[in-house]
DNA sequence: CTTGAAGCTATAGTTGCTAGAGACATTAAG
DNA sequence: CTTAATGTCTCTAGCAACTATAGCTTCAAG
């Protein structure tokens, strides 16, 4: 059995967050020692790997919630969790084709920059007036979060 | 002079977001009406459309209180803006490039799940052991934010 | 003159943690 | 065996950048 400062380090979490996990219920509550400190068996150690990967590859901790109970019912259809990733991966293309037009815009901004005073500043130009924009990133439909 | 409501209408902002940035002093306090409504002008518009263009693209409002700043003094170089520029890009850059990563092993995990029961499925095995990952994307440098 | 929309203030909630205070537990050295 | 250092406990508050709610006042249209 594991301290949480132990299962921590081998999970690559910190401490504050796995006590975290358990009071918003995506850890169960842990076995106390004697002393009333948390113990970590294997399952517990698996279970807080799972929410590491995940949350490494952008899921939020709604969906890793629902991915959990799901990998609790091994007998059901993989649909659910198949839409729930395919979820993820189209928000993640919608960011990256937001963050490549911002891309463009912020180089363009920065390239032309004269390194002049700020009256001529080129930077504080486009940012005052979009219409020197090339792209339209006004209005965006998603918010830019992860 | 226009109403909150006619401001936000015009400039693409919230009303309760015009407000909270006249809280946390990002806008002036605005003038007020005779029954105590807040009333804006051109300046302030202009203020309001430069602040939401550069949230737009990503500038943190820590960094848009710095260029604001720096726009009040047109007769200073304009080094300091460029940074803050040049400091954004970077920033869009290094979430590109992990957005790019996370995107390629979300695709992996998605094609490969051949929709049986959930003990066979792909997406959950991958999250469950990282070593089925073709990247190393753990231990994240920087936040995924925006 | 009435009604409904828009405005006001103040407070609390969102996500996913992180940091701090002050008290108890455990471990290693002397 | 004592002491010191670390680790853990609970609880609360803070971060960004808003968003939502409640309960009020003011304004504009009919």
């Amino acid at each position: 059995m594991l301290t949480i400062g132990k299962l921590g380090e081998a999970a690559g979490v910190k401490v504050p967050t796995i006590r975290y996990y358990e009071q918003i219920g995506l850890l169960p509550e842990a076995e106390r020692s004697a002393g009333n400190q948390r113990l970590y068996g294997r399952k517990a150690m698996e279970r807080l790997a799972f929410i590491r990967h995940a949350r490494d590859l952008g899921f939020t901790l709604e969906a890793i919630r629902d991915l959990l109970s799901l990998s609790d019912r091994p007998d059901q259809s993989c649909a659910a969790a198949d839409a729930i990733a395919r979820a993820q991966l189209a928000e993640v293309e919608s960011r990256l084709a937001r963050l490549t037009a911002l891309k463009a815009e912020l180089e363009r901004m920065v390239v032309q920059c004269a390194g002049g005073k700020i009256a001529d500043c080129r930077v504080i130009e486009v940012l005052g007036d979009h219409s020197l924009c090339a792209t339209d990133h006004r209005h965006p439909e998603s918010e830019l979060a992860q």
